[in-house]
DNA sequence: GTCTATAGCAAGATAGAC
DNA sequence: GTCTATCTTGCTATAGAC
């Protein structure tokens, strides 16, 4: 019911320093204590701003939120779209490493950050806007593997994501930072989920 | 700080059904409404039993949560114990998809509530008895891989956990209730992970 | 546009009767 | 062993001064 967006879009310079600083402020809290210690007065506090300018600008705690999962996942869609730029005219097994990178470039850049905001998402009712850009971000990985002639894109798109995230999230909890070995290992499931044998290249 | 473990063991009929109902009322709320809207007054409420009684054999709502998590995963030991004795004798390529359908059981059977529970378990300070649970898990896989001749058995049971595991979630959320295929699918990226080629039975 | 102060409320947890 | 009643705390969100 509540509308998930700025209460105004804060035009002048301080206004947006403002906004700024209570977005980064909920990610710095949502990283540091997580999410049941992510209050409206502690995200004030931090972001050096009082409670009555916080709610100046969200209605809500949630719309806060809101706005960082929007955030990361645009900055997602931007880094698959690169991407798949990259990829045209390669075959699958060329692209697959291309679109894994893309994937896990957000989990090895803020890997608790990225965790915690996919974690808040399945809790979340997303608005509109998000809603569209997962929409898109899934498009553009079915377009790209029914280009290459994979079976099934719809559903190869889905499962490769939910592998990949899913691992991708594991594996940085665990404390691993080698996002380029972490990426071979993923690209050889890849492989073995969409049919491509190990070492026939020839 | 605080002991997660029931303050006292029911050993009496009815404060087994007290602490049973507590149990269950906290699953079906978890599953129904999220863990946000998980109070101890709802659970007690739902339990059909007073707050007071409640606060009689957990010492706090963490405590419940945390014997939840336990059982799951005393339940997820037994099963991969089972699916080892079952593999006994047989390659890697049949031991493999024992091991998915094993660490998919639990998904299939209350998907939302396994996959609250692992959120859960991301946040909550697991007591020692889960962590030798889990630690018990990781030992079994690594080994079963290990009497199979895979490289790095800790690495690869690590990757095979992390990558069925965050897939099973994304799949069940969005309502795939075929587990067979879903484990198919997802024993063709773990043989294309552990270099086995597809068609080459032979 | 930003602040302080606070209303209003719900949560966790306890005391003490039965 | 179980209950009701309640204390205490801390949160969300607002009002109104500056």
């Amino acid at each position: 019911m509540t509308a998930p967006t700025p209460r105004k879009s804060p035009r002048q310079h301080r206004a947006q320093a403002t906004c700024a600083a209570i977005l980064e402020a909920t990610a710095r809290i949502l990283e540091s204590a997580g999410p049941e210690s992510l209050t409206t007065n502690r995200i004030a506090e931090r972001a050096g701003v009082s409670i009555g300018s916080l709610y100046q600008y969200y209605p809500d705690k949630q719309a806060i939120l809101a706005e960082l999962v929007r955030a990361q996942r645009a900055a997602l869609l931007a880094d698959l779209n690169a991407a798949a730029l990259l990829a045209e005219g390669l075959d699958l097994r060329a692209t697959v490493p291309l679109l894994i990178a893309a994937s896990l470039k957000h989990h090895a850049h803020r890997p608790l950050l990225a965790q915690r905001l996919e974690a808040a998402e399945k809790t979340l009712a997303l608005d509109a806007e998000t809603a569209a850009l997962k929409a898109q971000i899934d498009a553009l990985v079915v377009k790209v593997l029914a280009q290459r002639g994979v079976a099934d894109p719809r559903q190869a798109a889905f499962d490769l994501a939910a592998m990949v995230n899913g691992w991708a999230d594991a594996a940085v909890m665990a404390g691993d930072s080698d996002t380029v070995a972490l990426a071979a290992r993923m690209t050889r499931a890849a492989n073995g989920y969409l049919g491509l044998v190990p070492g026939s290249v020839r």
